[in-house]
DNA sequence: GCATCACTGAAACACTCGTGTCAGTGGAGG
DNA sequence: CCTCCACTGACACGAGTGTTTCAGTGATGC
């Protein structure tokens, strides 16, 4: 269990994170800016790896946090795609998407499996949101891994453009129930 | 206009971030792997930056090859995600989705406007690909962006899943004309 | 009062990084 | 032959990396 200072200073280094990206960097840098030294930061994480394990285990519980927070039952797609698409949401979601990618280029290290385990937790939402006579059927498990395609790569268009409303049109037919 | 030996070491170069990555990628082991040194590397390209931007472009160039191999018509969407699930893409595709991650977190650098720029090839493609009547509507565009997504979509969870599979049956209604 | 414990500061270590300097190669053209 | 020029090797420079060593703090509990 984490100290207080510990998580006081996760909690910074996360902030930190969403605006510089996770990819590189650097304890020094990091250190300077939420006020503390590379000392603390190595004595609390034990190493860089252990921090970086733990900002990542933080923005997936954020992660998790939405996940549980937008429920089950008809109308998640919709009511994902509002949360994907909120402005407030792109920090944290182009951290998401550093992170999926840096797993599949360097499946060692902090990140691994990262990837993975984001496609699971969301088809398992997508899953119990599902009518219960196609939740165990090929046809669910199709049905849902479209939907979570299309909020993924509508995400990714997302980001890149900027250009929301093109991207909400195209979801659009999806959106209705 | 590129050398002979400059277009011979940014081969070697690319095969070699094909399958190490990009985004740490570091002159010396680069330059010792592909049988050459960092001062010849610097001299033919100027910089790291240099050659960083010139293996974007390469991998770019693939890229806009399949697109122009695929062609236009009836059938692209198959035809697309035919390509992109052949397991013999995967480290072509795991580079670009790292290159695109990048381009988000650091617009600046050689990395800038990656992602934007194959938003728009690919929207390009599967617009040439509708028939002519819906091309320039509100609707053309809402479905080729929709079929993009979906592509996309795909593609992240099978670059993470390697479940080509599930991925394809999930794609299954949309590849059919 | 004293020991214990979580935490912190300063400085150093042994790297690796991109890049610059200076000196050559070898072959092609005049 | 001699000159030019694309290319290459060896080495050093300054900066930045994660990590370690050593020496303290200040508060808490006995």
């Amino acid at each position: 269990m984490p100290s207080a200072r510990e998580t006081e200073l996760l909690e910074a280094a996360y902030r930190y994170v969403l605006t510089h990206g996770l990819a590189d960097v650097s304890l020094r840098p990091l250190a300077a800016a939420i006020g503390s030294s590379t000392r603390v930061l190595l004595y609390l994480f034990g190493s860089k790896e252990g921090l970086v394990k733990a900002l990542l285990a933080r923005a997936r519980a954020d992660e998790l946090a939405l996940l549980a927070d937008i429920g089950a039952g008809p109308g998640v797609v919709r009511r994902l795609w509002e949360w994907l698409a909120a402005p407030a949401h792109r920090p944290l979601l182009t951290l998401w998407l550093e992170a999926y990618a840096r797993s599949l280029v360097e499946p060692d290290g902090p990140w691994a499996g990262f990837a993975r385990a984001t496609v699971e937790d969301w088809l398992e939402v997508l899953k119990t949101s599902q009518p219960e006579d196609v939740r165990d059927t090929a046809d669910g498990l199709a049905l849902r891994t479209r939907e979570l395609a299309l909020l993924r790569g509508a995400l990714l268009d997302l980001l890149a453009t900027g250009d929301g409303e093109r991207v909400t049109a195209a979801l659009a037919t999806s959106l209705m129930p």
